[in-house]
DNA sequence: CCGTACACTTGACAATGTAAAAAGACGCTG
DNA sequence: CAGCGTCTTTTTACATTGTCAAGTGTACGG
């Protein structure tokens, strides 16, 4: 996606176009995957941009309310964001903690409905799968240290 | 449920009935609804049992384990529990954070299937709902900015 | 009743997210 | 293109949540 591109986007999206922004949401469409905010932080650093950890949370915080990003809770103190084009849910090894795109049956939101006479205005069902990842299942030795790694 | 019921339903999921485990479980089948860790802590204090943050943190996750809690991520950062009978999902309000029940279809986990073709062994599906809850919709400002108010 | 394995406590620590205020940059307007 | 208002970024400090490790205590099988 060209540098133009990226402006439009954000300022068709109500937002300034400045340049942590661009970064954020230009690394995101370009790397793909799934990130924590610190993970942003240290990738960005690499690519020359050094931002600040409250600058990336605003960022990924104004990026999402817009719509640009997909934040997903995969776990306590873990929350994840990446740049989305369909909407999806997730899957998370217990053993691994891996992260895994699930497609979702309409690939709109809300997917899913609750309960009509609880009488909620939902506009969002956001499903966290948990179990094994097939690589966890087949060498599934109890003896294998916790992994407490941060896939992606 | 009784002093003795909470024994044997401990012991029969293999984990050693002790003061502290049964102080927890009794406490969340007697008031029910969802809890933080700290919330147990300052409840357990008030009915007299003054267990460390640590042992609560450990009792939640071993009774979990054995099925006899659930845990509900409901956001970075905020893990609740809950004495479980029948699966279900929740609902998250985005204005006041309020927690509601809503019923699963089945009542059983896994209660989705994931894509066949993952190849994954899906123990659990948890669906959050977002949106707005009846109250906070009725005295929400009906002008409905699609700003990203960041302040204020 | 004893011994051992499991559980609890304590204190420090890591990770994640938030608050507030000052400095800086975007972009509208003239 | 320059000025200015407003939004954005940065910095610092802090709150909350969850974890590690070592030592003490206790349940429960023998």
């Amino acid at each position: 996606m060209q540098m133009d591109e990226l402006f439009a986007r954000l300022r068709e999206s109500g937002l300034r176009a400045t340049r942590q922004r661009t970064a954020v949401y230009g690394l995101m469409r370009k790397v793909g995957g799934h990130h924590s905010v610190d993970e942003l932080v240290g990738l960005l650093a690499e690519s020359g941009e050094a931002l600040s950890r409250m600058t990336v949370y605003n960022v990924v915080s104004d990026l999402t309310g817009a719509g640009l990003l997909m934040q997903a809770d995969v776990g306590p103190g873990r929350a994840l964001y990446e740049a989305s084009d369909t909407w999806h849910h997730h899957f998370v090894c217990r053993s691994c903690g891996i992260v895994i795109d699930v497609p979702c049956a309409t690939g709109t939101k809300p997917c899913l409905d609750a309960a009509p006479e609880l009488d909620l205005s939902i506009d969002e069902a956001q499903v966290i799968y948990r179990g094994l990842c097939p690589a966890c299942r087949a060498g599934a030795d109890p003896f294998e240290e916790r992994s407490s790694e941060r896939h992606t």
